[in-house]
DNA sequence: ACTTATCCTGTGCTTTCGGATAGGTTGGGG
DNA sequence: CCCCAACCTATCCGAAAGCACAGGATAAGT
């Protein structure tokens, strides 16, 4: 009997998908709706796998994600999440994650998806890794973010410390990176891949 | 037993969803994940519920959602969407549907929806009217959705037959509507209410 | 030692955006 | 009929963005 967390804070997604995977009696879900009820949650109770959802109160761009893994390094922790691409399944694998669940999975997969991630083994779909040649380095990602918030390049500049100069080459290499035509739709294809 | 069509294209999401309906055995639920497969099943069998999700192959902006509710005006049709907003749930009910549920709605609420909307009442949440209320112009959601495409004003002008001039006014006003800085920032703002 | 990637800076220029101000036209509702 | 909402146009101006070119520093891998 598996003991599965699943942590979403959308209420639809995460009792269908607790139901789901209840459905053949194999699995013991507890459905929590934030990051710090899954953190107390695995304070009180022993689970043999973790699903949390990217997008959620406490997770704070995987920061949450981390927090769980490097506490409880036993347990495989997997991301479930239906927009984020491999960009983010490549951060959260450095944070320790053990595999990388997107929405779009067939059911049948998901449930030999959850077999594998509690038997220890990674989990790691092929469209995850797909998306993730974006090929945007760190800094680039946190100028896109910038410019997604609506900062203009003068602020973007203030808010790292360098020139504004700086950041209108970095817009523009990014915006080349991403086929973009300008700083707008480079901000909605960084939101397209879940970068944003 | 209430016979329910739904209609779509994210596996997961499809099948925990009609999982969660048949689970108390009184619903009787065809997942399809296309708009057409959905319209040949309405034609082969009689339903008391069709649940539509606005993102999916051949809806184009509801234009599928209307072909169905003309053709069948005695079966209620419902729009299923995540992240879709209040301005395309209006637009739902101008075209003939039946209701809005949100994916943030609570099961027990899906439960009580589809229940009222299969005895021939319509659904609409709060929580989708709430976010109607943009205040866009059918202009303005015109200018947005070229921002977004990362088009310039003059671009945009072009393409609507009107002067560039023309639309730096809707996006000035737009922006000041959506309480966008830039922008950039209001094709963001667009694409968090459904506007996009 | 060399290449490569990433990041940073500078100058100069054109285009685009954004804001202010001041109108006109059309259609619908009171 | 008048008002109002939505739409369109115009001119002017400063700010911001975008592009081209030219260069330097650092760290990591080959």
């Amino acid at each position: 009997m598996g003991r599965i967390l699943l942590a979403d804070d959308h209420d639809l997604v995460r009792e269908t998908i607790a139901a789901f995977l209840m459905r053949d009696g194999l699995h013991h879900v507890v459905p929590v709706g934030d990051l710090a009820a899954a953190e107390a949650a695995v304070e009180l109770e022993g689970f043999d796998l973790i699903l949390l959802d990217y997008r959620m109160p406490g997770m704070e761009a995987l920061d949450g994600l981390g927090r769980i893994a490097a506490r409880h390094p036993e347990i495989p922790v997997a991301l479930i999440s239906g927009a984020a691409g491999g960009e983010v399944a490549r951060q959260a694998v450095d944070l320790g994650a053990a595999g990388f669940l997107p929405k779009t999975l067939a059911p049948d997969a998901l449930i030999e998806a959850v077999e594998m991630l509690m038997a220890g083994a990674t989990y790691l779909p092929d469209d995850a890794l797909a998306t993730a040649s974006h090929g945007l380095t760190p800094r680039e990602v946190e100028v896109v973010r910038g410019i997604a918030a609506g900062k203009s390049n003068k602020e973007i500049a203030r808010d790292l410390g360098v020139q504004e100069v700086t950041i209108k080459l970095h817009v523009k290499t990014l915006s080349r990176k991403l086929d973009a035509r300008n700083r707008t739709h480079a901000a909605m294809r960084a939101r397209d891949i879940g970068l944003v």
